[in-house]
DNA sequence: CCAAGCTGAGATAACGTTATCTCGAAAGGT
DNA sequence: ACCTTTCGAGATAACGTTATCTCAGCTTGG
């Protein structure tokens, strides 16, 4: 920049006005800055920038996986984008210790926000660095004991409508095989099942398994479901990864045996029949999120909420199977 | 941080030198630095430390959509990991002038290195960047008409196996479904093919498909393909999304065709047969793109490479049935 | 016992920006 | 013709780090 004032001959903060299209400078000194300027291939470095001015207009985005399916990150990069915010993102691995890494990483670089898919339960290190002025919202997952903005999909309503949708359809033996109940949205998916059960009357039994998502597990979980003296006549699923295993393991008697997931996805419509799932409403809960982190930054002040998106139920054949006489 | 060296008395060159953990510190000032620096919640400023430092220990990635799956990306996030550098990523949608933007953002943060999956084919907006020191490494696909780093598949070779694969089973009429051949990749398989059928001395006739992925097309491609006089009995897709439409389409006619698809997924093994596919081998893709990266960061002179990565046949079924008498 | 070396810590000057203040000159009003 | 206003552009001082140089106080060896 130095160089490019001396080249046009004018002053250091001529050429910052010239680059800042500020329209305060006579038409000749911009030629002469802009000419410089190509000619000596200068590049304005957003490290001091945001150094002066104090902001980064940088939001940071700390997920599961990348390179997974999100449709979620992807309402998240739209809604910054519309507001002239950079998204960067990062992964998380759902270890513990590296969403710690990633985010004090994003803080040191101070990014203007976060948003966070939490992981675990123990979030004590963001306690200084909410203290010293971060704004994060977390997405579908609550950071537990921490009073931070959060964007949840309402699971628990996504499994009621999914039972009632079977009740309705004549099934009085509906299994759920679900995730580790150490993950939050699997915890309360499972609850609500167990709470579906408890009002229809029905005795749990072998209706409910919860735990790893590992092959041979929901094998022996759907052989379980679906054999005995009352065997399931209809399955839930507690998100997609599980529906692709339990497909897999029902094979023939996927026609027989009525199923709804939790999630949608494009294997959906290639399955058949075709999947009825619990679907989220990403889109909201990705601009949601953003909503939030502009208020927060705008304002620190700003009272701190948790907004659940509604789900919707998505009927398209497997959830309609009726249960074997 | 001129708080903290108050707080402590001691001078600010010491904060930083505790901060660093350099060891020319005595054991009581590193108390005294450390207590004043949790006392006062002071978070060090890494945009000041990279201004000062010159590096950032940040390397970029702009992909098309982090919201898909990109086993790539996540070799480049482990790959970086371990070479102590953070990966921040963003999407490019496929949209060049948002890829423009993506890139000169990072270039003007002064990311060490950028991992790029290019779109179309002006990439002009780099050669100032590349003369202003830029280490970039493309993957998937070239940068046409400039000299980088890049890390492509081995997309012909892939063709050439699924197209001899099928031919050793017995198929002599063997169709190729892919997608727009603006986008390199498209273009490398299809050309891969009608080198394949001409070699082979047959007609191209209705046997080669190409254009956007869009669901009316891909139904008349498969129509066209399996009608006519001398029907196909095999057929070759160009990716991932459109093994996953043609099966759609081909319906209950799956267990009669062969089908070889371009890229694996988790969906390979859940349809019925499972399918064959060419697999590419993102992992050492994803690692040869860091290592190149960081060669050329540590030595801007290294010679610029282009480095194809062997693609594998993985035989699951649908590639093996053989052609209807 | 003193010169030479070592060691821990401070003072100062960058890194590349932009906000603020200042100032000269041109324009406009009486 | 003089005073005031406006406007364009420069000088200077931050923003929060770290590298370099300096120096006081100890060792250490002849």
């Amino acid at each position: 920049m130095v160089d490019v004032a001396r080249e046009a001959g004018v002053a250091l903060r001529t050429v910052s006005r010239v680059v800042n299209q500020d329209p305060t400078v006579g038409p000749d000194l911009v030629q002469r800055v802009r000419a410089a300027i190509a000619d000596l291939g200068y590049r304005p470095d957003e490290r001091a920038r945001h150094l002066r001015l104090g902001v980064t207009g940088t939001l940071g985005a700390a997920v599961r996986q990348l390179s997974h399916v999100n449709p979620v990150l992807r309402a998240v990069e739209r809604a910054a984008r519309a507001a002239d915010l950079m998204v960067l993102a990062a992964s998380t691995e759902d270890d513990e210790s590296l969403e710690r890494h990633v985010v004090e990483s994003m803080c040191r670089r101070r990014f203007d926000g976060i948003v966070l898919e939490p992981i675990g339960d123990d979030h004590r290190y963001l306690v200084p660095e909410l203290a010293a002025g971060l704004s994060l919202v977390a997405v579908d997952r609550p950071v537990l004991g921490l009073d931070v903005d959060c964007v949840l999909s309402d699971n628990r309503s996504g499994i009621e409508k999914a039972y009632r949708h079977l009740v309705r359809h004549g099934h009085d033996r509906i299994a759920y095989i679900g995730d580790d109940e150490r993950i939050y949205t699997a915890r309360e998916r499972a609850m609500a099942f167990r709470g579906c059960v408890a009002a229809h009357g029905g005795p749990l039994g072998t209706m409910l398994h919860t735990g790893e998502v590992e092959s041979g597990r929901i094998r022996e979980a759907v052989r379980a479901a679906l054999s005995g003296s009352a065997p399931a006549t209809a399955i839930v699923t507690g998100n997609a990864q599980l529906s692709v295993e339990v497909l897999r393991h029902l094979g023939a008697d996927a026609v027989d045996v009525a199923l709804i997931g939790f999630d949608d996805s494009e294997l959906a419509t290639l399955l058949r029949p075709d999947l009825t799932v619990v679907a989220q409403d990403t889109d909201a809960i990705g601009s949601t999120a953003i909503d939030m982190l502009r208020a927060r930054i705008a304002d620190p002040a700003t009272e701190v909420r948790t907004v659940t998106v509604p789900v919707e139920l998505i009927t398209r054949g497997s959830g309609e199977i009726p249960p074997a006489p």
